[in-house]
RNA sequence: CGGGGUGUCGUAUAUCGGUAGUACGCUUGCUUUGGGAGCAAGAUGGCCCAGUUCGAUUCUGGGCACCCCGACCA
C-alpha cells in the first residue's frame, strides 16, 4: 500500500481523554479512533493488525477441529428465557432494543443459547458428535464502566468456540487441546513468556475454569504465579484450600502480579443443553444431554496488550505475526528522480514476492518519516535515499532491536522469504 | 452504581466578568531536505439549556459528554 493512500494521520500528542498506553499509542499511530466511551473504530492499519490476530486464532482453532460459523448479534428473548438469562436481574450486561411492533430483542453479549438451540437441529445421534463450532462475532456488553482503551469496551469482537461432546471424558480431552491451542496463540503474538494459564472460579457454570492471564500493570486482575510450573491462580480462588489440592500449587511459592485476562475456557457441562433441549441418542438408544464447553478470546484486547507490552518510547513494536505490514519502505525526499524509481522498483519486487509493504511515498522530510515509521511499529524499515542509491544497497533497520544492515534487492527478498 | 474531576480551533494547552492567546496540524509563497525545518501571510474555537449581569467562555443551576478511583465483570 502506498502511504499517500492511507488517509490516517499520526499525532505527536495523545488525546487528553486517553490515559492507557495502548489507546494512546494506537490513536497516535492512527490505528483506531474513539467513537465514544468504550467504543472504538478500527482504521486501516488497525484493521490489518486486528485481522492478523484473527488469522492466528483461526489457524489454531482449525488445527483442533474448530469449524467457523457466524451467528447474529440480534437475539430472541425466548431463547434466553429458557436459561434464565434474559431478565435484567440475572444479567445486567444486556443492551436491549425493540422491533417496530414493540417486541423485545437483545444484542448478544455471548452466544451459548442461540448456538445450543441451533444445534438441536443438527445433532441427534452420538454419530453427530463431537462438534467444535466457533465464530468471530461482535459482542455487546453494557459495561457500567468502560476503561483502559481497547481493554474493556462495550462493543467488541470475540472469538467464541463452543464444544459439544458426548460425555465429560470426551469433553476433557478437547478442553486440554483447546488449552494447548490457546498457549500457541499467545506464543505466536509475542505474549508467550508473559501469559499464564490461570486457575479461576467457574462463575455460574462450574466450580472452576481456566483463564489465560498476561502479566501487565495496566491489567484489572491480580494473579499468583508459579513461574516454574508456568501456572497461576486468580485472586478470586487464592484463599480456597481446595484449589491447592487440585493443582498441587504451594501458596508460599507464588508471586503476585497484575494481569489482563486475554482468554478463558469454561466447562459448561449440561446446563445449556438441558435447558434448551439439546440431547442425542447413544448407542443404546437412550437420550443423553450433550456435554458442553465454551472458549473465548478477545482479539482486540489481545492487540491492546501487545501494544502495551511490546512498545517503546518511540511507539508501537509489532511482532511479525500481527504487524500490519512486514516492511515499511521509507523513501526519503530527493531531487534525483532515480530515488523514486528505485523505491517503486523495490516496492514492485517485494510485493510480487508476496511481502506486504507499506511504501512511504509522501513528500515529507526525513525526520517526520522516521518518526512515523517508529510509531507504526512495522518490523522492518527499508530506506531508499540518495545515500542508498550511491551505495547500491538499501538500509534495513529492525524496529524492535534497531539492528541495521545493508542489502541488495535480492538479498532483502532472500532474507524475507527465508 | 457510589466517590472525585474535566469540558476552550482538528490536536494539546493558556488566559480572562469587557477584542480568546500559544504550539502542532491545515492553506499560500520563498528557502530548506537522513530524525517531527525556517521565514512571511492566512483560515479555524468557548458542549447544550436556563439564570445572575449593562455585558458570561468565565459566576450559579440543570442537562449531556468524557476521564479517574472503587464496586461490578458468564
Amino acid at each position: 500500500m502506498k502511504q499517500s493512500h492511507l488517509f490516517t494521520k499520526t499525532r505527536r500528542e495523545a488525546p487528553k481523554d486517553e490515559v492507557s498506553k495502548n489507546a494512546q499509542l494506537l490513536i497516535r499511530a492512527g490505528y483506531i479512533h474513539k467513537e465514544m466511551a468504550g467504543v472504538y473504530d478500527f482504521l486501516p492499519l488497525g484493521l490489518r493488525t486486528f485481522e492478523k490476530v484473527l488469522n492466528v486464532i483461526r489457524e489454531e482453532m482449525n488445527k483442533i477441529g474448530g469449524v467457523e460459523l457466524h451467528l447474529s448479534a440480534l437475539q430472541n428473548p425466548e431463547t434466553w428465557a429458557k436459561t434464565d438469562r434474559w431478565s435484567d436481574e440475572n444479567v445486567d450486561a444486556w443492551f436491549k432494543t425493540k422491533l417496530k411492533n414493540g417486541a423485545e430483542l437483545g444484542l448478544g453479549f455471548t452466544h451459548e443459547e442461540p448456538l445450543t438451540a441451533l444445534m438441536t437441529e443438527q445433532i441427534s445421534s452420538y454419530k453427530d458428535l463431537p462438534v467444535y463450532a466457533y465464530q468471530f462475532q461482535s459482542k455487546f456488553r453494557n459495561e457500567e464502566r468502560a476503561k483502559s482503551g481497547l481493554m474493556r469496551t462495550r462493543e467488541f469482537v470475540m472469538k467464541d468456540l463452543y464444544s459439544f461432546s458426548k460425555d465429560e471424558a470426551e469433553h476433557t480431552k478437547f478442553y486440554e487441546q483447546s488449552s494447548d491451542a490457546y498457549g500457541r496463540v499467545f506464543e505466536r503474538v509475542g505474549l508467550g513468556d508473559t501469559t499464564f494459564k490461570t486457575f479461576a472460579s467457574g462463575g455460574s457454570f462450574s466450580k472452576y475454569s481456566h483463564e489465560f492471564q498476561t502479566v501487565c500493570d495496566a491489567g484489572e486482575d491480580t494473579i499468583y504465579i508459579d513461574d516454574e510450573r508456568k501456572l497461576a491462580l486468580n485472586k478470586e480462588v487464592y484463599d480456597d484450600p481446595q484449589v491447592y489440592e487440585a493443582t498441587g500449587l504451594v501458596k508460599e511459592n507464588l508471586r503476585e502480579a497484575k494481569s489482563v485476562e486475554v482468554g478463558n475456557i469454561f466447562t459448561l457441562g449440561t446446563r445449556f443443553s438441558e435447558a434448551l433441549g439439546l440431547s442425542y441418542k447413544n448407542e443404546a438408544g437412550e437420550s443423553v444431554p450433550v456435554f458442553m464447553g465454551s472458549y473465548g478470546i478477545g482479539p482486540a484486547r489481545l492487540m491492546a496488550v501487545v501494544a502495551e507490552l511490546l512498545s517503546d518510547d518511540k511507539g508501537l513494536v509489532w511482532p511479525e505475526s500481527i504487524a500490519p505490514f512486514r516492511v515499511h519502505l521509507v523513501e526519503l525526499p530527493s531531487d534525483n528522480e532515480e530515488v523514486s524509481k528505485e523505491a517503486a522498483e523495490l516496492y514492485r519486487e517485494l510485493t510480487e514476492a508476496g511481502i506486504e509493504v507499506l511504501w512511504d511515498d509522501r513528500e515529507a522530510r526525513a525526520g517526520e518519516k522516521f518518526a512515523d515509521s517508529d510509531l507504526f511499529g512495522i518490523p522492518l524499515r527499508v530506506v531508499v535515499s540518495e545515500k542508498t542509491l550511491a551505495a547500491g544497497k538499501f538500509e534495513c533497520v529492525e524496529r524492535a532491536s534497531g539492528h541495521t544492515t545493508h542489502k541488495s534487492i535480492s538479498e532483502l527478498i532472500g532474507h524475507l522469504t527465508a
